[in-house]
DNA sequence: CAGATCTACAACCATATAGTTGTAGGTTAG
DNA sequence: CTAACCTACAACTATATGGTTGTAGATCTG
């Protein structure tokens, strides 16, 4: 059976694509974290990290796209803010790989418990 | 404040690098929820998807190298199996946001209602 | 107003990634 | 034994990514 992926329930995959993907670099978690108060411009986290304010300005981009970060502008700088939102979305898909896990459990236990009716008759 | 990223707690963020990234795929996703039972082999994963066999075997051994799943040969095939434990970690790792957000509040609500121990005297 | 600061974005470079095909070795089936 | 099958890995291509520098506009400050 194959599946085409790029169709079958696509928002959500890319969605996950996106969280996952900005999750996966380590300065983009330390900025996450930093940014929880909201109150950090871009360019003040800039000045965390041993690299140019361009490439600190492009993780937020891609937490920002991700959902991960929200930015509002405060007179010329913009504040970074983390929106716990999209990580509770991110637990949530972790989540669905727990259930999977339960239903996979479930199904083995009732094969155990169930009086044979799996026996064809 | 520079921080070096590259010695602080290495160990730990090369993993959730590796771990995060993996998931960020959603073919690989998708082989983590095939691969609860640990009965597929690689090359019937392979039949699952518009690729050739050699990219799936690729996205295994990501899966793998992030710990994400063990790989056991049976005969000619290896079968592969969704290791939760990495799963789990990676919940703990979203829960360490969790963590420092609530962090957040309580040093937030303590402001709040301690007596004015805040003021100099 | 003039200069400093903050942001956005383009252009560029090096490397990593996702895919391909091909080759080779171990294992099973006929 | 031979053929089919499963896996591993190398070599290659195209694109994505993470970094750089430079430029330009908006905003604040002296």
């Amino acid at each position: 059976m194959v599946v085409d992926l790029t169709q079958e329930q696509g928002a959500d995959e890319d969605r996950a694509d996106l969280v996952f993907n900005a999750l996966s670099h380590r300065t983009r978690r330390d900025i996450l974290r930093r940014s929880m108060d909201g109150e950090l411009s871009v360019s003040s986290l800039a000045r965390s990290y041993a690299m140019s304010f361009a490439a600190v300005q492009k993780h937020v981009a891609v937490l920002d796209r991700a959902g991960l970060v929200t930015k509002s502008r405060h007179g010329r700088e913009q504040l970074v803010r983390t929106d716990m939102a999209t990580v509770h979305a991110a637990q949530g898909l972790l989540d669905e790989f727990e259930t999977v896990w339960r239903a996979r459990i479930d199904r083995f236990t009732n094969v155990l418990t169930t009086p044979s009716e799996g026996a064809t008759p």
